[in-house]
DNA sequence: CTGAAAGCGCTAACAA
DNA sequence: TTGTTAGCGCTTTCAG
């Protein structure tokens, strides 16, 4: 029933080479014989199947991406970048899901091997260095992480940067009992243990009453809260994971009596509407153009690892206040 | 360098329907033979091409899903179900925006005919109905709007149902000058010209001064804000149409003087954190869960048109004393 | 239980 | 400028 690039040359007279020649628009081809061609397609209804093309051409011109969820700002802004630079260079994505379990990260990884895409861009790694240092032999894989194999090329926000601004700010402004928030515990997660790393360095050596894991959500930083300031000694700075888990620790402060910006600082990251509206900075780590970056890093020839140099947005005092 | 099938096979000793069958988990192998095989295909590193398996097979096992842009969300939402249940039926997801450009989606739905994708899931439509009528005889085609296509399976939010509840309720509580907003205008989005008749039936027929469209933001809620509350006349209601649109005109407002609760109401859309932080109701039109069914119905062979009931969240009164 | 062989639809080298 | 033909790697009848 549907049409093959062999009924095509049958009806318009030709060999299959020259239809082939016509749909990929080489040239020696002469006009009329192009023409009919085209012709025949139209009437035939005719159009390619692209299985066949990639098989026969090896290449699919699709990439694969992997994060671990996509509704969460930070991989919603990465993914964000990445679609509009695939899409400029005519590729397409396959967005791959690893809900943060190993088995279905691998098991994305040997879509390279399998050849249904031409290369991988991660997000949020699972897997250790040597699981992908052996997968990169199938084709290419860009890292959005600071990767520690030194071979994989990769674009990542500089965590490190951020961490050592933000300590450095909270501390300069004096105060004195300072924490933070993260995603993943410090096994799991290279930059939890990076921000642990930092806050040693700048803040106090003694980091575990002042550090909470698994905030993901605005409802996690609720949670989070609700520990912080239900105790004799509450913070009076917090460098929150996000906006989201910032917002959530404002709220639940707020139902302990104590209230943002008179009773404590905090800082976000992602740079959302939240942090406009509730009046915290917060750490932009411009992951929309990381995503760009890292698609044209993959379909290039060239390698890299670019950190990527976060800024801070510091709200205005007036923006503030938002008790009036 | 990449082994292929009929390089197991050689190796095994065995036809290639055997390594065939040892891949696709047949039964009528024999043990050892399928060891045998196995174990080649170990030793060479082996792994199926894709491509060959799609084009002899004839399947994909690929959906695409158009979205006008990913970092919405409302889109956010739809994509997180889908991806959930596509993981769960063994389906890949390609996401394809179109950035509300006519000829890129229509370029999405050929992948139909080339028969790389399965099937079509699409959130918000560009196209007219003929065009994906005829697309669809290609392939199966689920909508996640309301479809005007009798056709067409769908799953979608009941936003008749979603207007007529908040604009009763901003009705009965007495509100006298409700105004409200949308993303595209009445002529490129079907549920603005739902909204503005819902409106028209319910609270007044001269909705023109009272509607404002192209609200896709934070920032565009602000502005719009300004535009609202620039005026000698000022709502006291406002049905906006998502929570960062909300967020932005209440942002706005209080910069023009006017706070919530106190001198206006307003409702939003998604029931994101932003309501919670915020203390304003929202429509949740429960879109992960239609992301899911979408999933599931483009999947199976039944047809089904299947309006989603929203809800309403309603916050609880202290809550919505964000000013203590 | 196994193998031969005919596709699946297209590309590209080679010859003309 | 055009056609022939040998792949690309796998699935699936059909016969044995």
């Amino acid at each position: 029933m549907m049409a093959n690039i062999k009924d095509v040359a049958r009806m318009a007279g030709v060999s299959i080479a020259t239809v082939s020649r016509v749909l990929n628009q080489h040239p020696y081809v002469t006009k009329d014989k192009q023409e009919k061609v085209m012709a025949v397609m139209k009437e035939l209804n005719y159009s390619v199947n692209g299985n066949a093309v990639k098989l026969s051409r090896g290449k699919t011109n699709t990439i694969g991406v992997i994060v671990p969820y996509n509704n969460n700002s930070c991989f919603d802004a990465l993914i964000n970048g990445m679609l509009r630079k695939a899409h400029e260079l005519h590729y397409q994505v396959l967005l791959l899901p690893t809900y943060y379990e190993n088995d279905i990260e691998s098991s994305y990884l040997t879509l390279l091997q399998k050849k249904m895409i031409d290369g991988i861009l991660l997000t949020s790694r699972t897997l250790d260095q040597e699981q992908i240092q052996s997968l990169s032999e199938w084709g290419k894989i860009v890292c959005c992480e600071a990767c520690p194999v030194p071979t994989i090329p990769s674009v990542y926000p500089d965590r490190y940067a951020a961490f050592v601004d933000v300590f450095t700010y909270l501390r300069n402004k004096g105060y004195q009992r300072i924490y933070f928030t993260s995603a993943r515990d410090a096994q799991a997660s290279p930059s939890t243990r990076l921000g642990i790393q930092v806050y040693q360095e700048i803040i106090s050596s003694d980091y575990v009453d002042r550090h909470y894991d698994q905030c993901f959500t605005y409802e996690d930083g609720k949670r989070v809260g609700d520990r912080m300031f239900n105790q004799r000694v509450v913070p009076d700075a917090i460098f929150a994971n996000g906006d989201e888990v910032a917002a959530g620790i404002i709220a639940s402060a707020k139902s302990h009596g104590y209230h943002y910006p008179q009773d404590f600082e905090i800082v976000g990251e992602e740079n959302t509407p939240l942090s406009d509206i509730l009046g915290f900075p917060s750490v932009d780590y411009h992951l929309a153009d990381i995503g760009e970056q890292a698609v044209a890093m993959l379909l290039s020839s060239e390698f890299a690892q670019l950190p990527v140099r976060p800024t801070i947005h510091f709200k205005d005092e007036a923006a503030c206040d938002n008790t009036r």
